[in-house]
DNA sequence: GCCCACCCTGTCCACCGGTCCAATAGGCTT
DNA sequence: AAGCCTATTGGACCGGTGGACAGGGTGGGC
């Protein structure tokens, strides 16, 4: 039977987290019994705490819950040592989920933030330094960089239309190809992609 | 029971694999029926066509196996998509952990290799995080702000919908009052009036 | 000349996205 | 208690969007 151990700034067991592991103990502070995981969820987040938390089980791990995730919370968490990040009011199921990967020795952070990550991981260890164009822009020709760009102001297709002086069909035309070659699924996501930029904030759940 | 697929280079199956997944199937080429999880152990590790197969298996969590770990490859693994990345002579015991680890919306990297991404990740985004918080988004109730962000990810209404537990039409609620709000037509605009504004790429055509 | 990449346009259609009208419910202020 | 804000959901409507299928036109390279 898995152990899991809540730390919570007021000792209060959340709902959820009590459906998910029926046998959960919550403390305010860390220590008694060792656990099989522990789950940190003292707001506001105390680095010192955390790690020293870490620290003293070693071999367990440790998944960090914020009620409102903060991506550089998650980088500090992650950085002392938790195997985990994500939303205190994450769905029973979800929390099963990151148990079962923490404690077979994955890292658990979410979709979005994984990549954030990893990203900036591999930027960091590979050694090299992010192009200053876009690298999607290159990939496409004139007229779909013209028309991607447009989008990418927030244009419709109709208004792009008018703009590139071309009718409706030959933007969805452009944009389609565009979509392909940059792989995604809509304008939305080829805004992003061309903004390489920091897809933003993150949020474990 | 959970698919394995491995992709080798001759189609050869490993002993130990068979035996941490007996009824693993193994195939040269990438394709068929929809697995549960994706082991590559092509070699060389060809970065296109990796990452081809993962865009293929959206959801699909991809592990790479090396006969010779090397943190470059892994960097790149991950980097690409990779969910995993581990020694292609591990044991059944281990395959099977990292299998239940990336099933689980896990990120498996073994220890020395996850210290190291770990700290990477973290000098380099804790680094210069800018601080500044979209001015718009404090105008947002929370729901309205938690819908915002995640359709500022790329996301559909129906996937913010999944991820927040609510329905597609809440969703929809959520958005028209930030749209409103923020003074935007769409999603798309919602997404360029949360970055901080656009420079405005010219238009003199 | 032929092939190919690019540009332009058309129709049809399923699906998504944004809005209107309307309702229930909890929390907070007055 | 009454009023307001927030969160949630339902139904319906319709224009925007993206993909499938089909072209025609141009210019450059082999």
């Amino acid at each position: 039977m898995t152990k899991h151990l809540f730390i919570s700034s007021k000792g209060q067991l959340q709902a959820r987290w009590k459906s998910a592991f029926p046998d959960a103990v919550v403390r305010a502070e860390p220590g008694g019994e060792r656990p099989d995981v522990l789950w940190w969820a003292r707001v506001p987040l105390n680095s010192a705490e955390l790690s020293s938390a870490i620290a003293a089980l070693p071999g367990v791990p440790v998944v960090v819950l914020s009620p409102e995730p903060v991506q550089e919370d998650a980088m500090h968490a992650i950085a002392l040592g938790a195997r985990g990040y994500c939303h205190s009011h994450a769905t029973p199921s979800m929390l099963q989920q990151v148990a079962v990967a923490v404690t077979h020795g994955g890292l658990w952070l979410g979709p979005e933030l994984m990549s954030r990550v990893m990203g900036a991981a591999s930027e960091r260890l590979l050694g090299e330094q992010a192009p200053d164009v876009d690298p999607g822009l290159d990939l496409l020709t004139p007229r779909e960089r013209a028309v991607a760009l447009e989008v990418a102001r927030g244009a419709t297709n109709k208004e792009a239309a008018r703009r590139l002086d071309i009718t409706e069909r030959t933007v969805k035309a452009h944009l389609g190809a565009a979509f392909e070659k940059l792989g995604v699924r809509d304008r939305l996501q080829l805004v992003l992609a061309l903004k390489y930029v920091p897809v933003d904030v993150d949020h474990a759940a």
